[in-house]
DNA sequence: AAGTTAATGTTATAATATAACACTATGTAA
DNA sequence: TTACATAGTGTTATATTATAACATTAACTT
């Protein structure tokens, strides 16, 4: 029997590693941490990325190219996520906020279409660095 | 006396080129395209690039690592965007909708902290793709 | 066991972006 | 007008991020 959130063996390694990590990961980085488990080539990290925000585990924080695991299990469904970066030390935090997500899900554009898919990025200064 | 958005020889050829495109162009097809014009190298494209970014004249689509032409006069200052991108044929654009922005600049995460600068893609098919 | 699909390993290469340094144009101020 | 400061340019080299192509292996389905 297929159990759908199984991970293989390199999805395994990569998730372990950006989910233990305190910040985002980015690809090369993480080629590096992992070359002592056996993980030799940028294709095979990729790969195993590809998968992960697929399945939701992980997020791509697309201005800064990096990866983050998700911080609030709803996105395993949604693809809609929403981060707020730091400027000055560039901590970044997933957002869950349902009104947040609510209002997004029901924005309709000028020709009344909603998206349920949607990438925000806040740029700012976190608590400590204001 | 300076003219705070004169913009120089390289900017104006780059921002034309973008400007008249009718969709997203990547930064080595610019520097294909201005090449006849005398901009040979890949620094000379992005360093016009992030200055017409800089000014609010042109938008980075992160997730498709490409630029658009400001398609609303209000970014200039703001640098709080949102776009629509088609997954079918990745038509993107610029939304320009005044509950949104509002909304998003006066959104206060969970420490209360509010941000005046944003990116936002929402992924969807367009009118025609549907 | 045979067929199918998903994941892996590997080499090579494509696409995106920046470092460093010399030089030029433009604006400001003695 | 000369000196100074600042922003933009040209150029070469290189760093960083990501995918193509192909052979192989593992896992699931019938
Ligand atoms: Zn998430
Ligand atoms: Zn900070
Ligand atoms: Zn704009
Ligand atoms: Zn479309």
């Amino acid at each position: 029997m297929h159990k759908e959130n199984d991970l293989t063996k390199n999805q395994q390694i990569i998730f372990d590693l950006i989910d233990k990590s305190p910040e985002p990961l980015k690809a090369y980085s993480i080629l590096f941490n992992v070359q002592k488990k056996g993980i030799k080539a940028p294709l095979q990290v990729y790969r195993a990325l590809d998968k992960l925000v697929e399945m939701g585990k992980i997020h791509k924080i697309e201005s800064r190219n990096a990866f983050i695991a998700c911080q609030n299990s709803s996105c395993q469904v949604s693809k809609a996520t929403a981060f707020s970066i730091c400027e000055m030390c560039e901590k970044i935090t997933e957002i869950s906020s349902s009104s947040l997500s609510k209002y997004l899900a029901n924005f309709k554009d000028k020709d009344g279409m909603k998206y349920s898919k949607y990438n925000l990025e806040f740029f700012g200064l976190c608590k400590k660095c204001r």
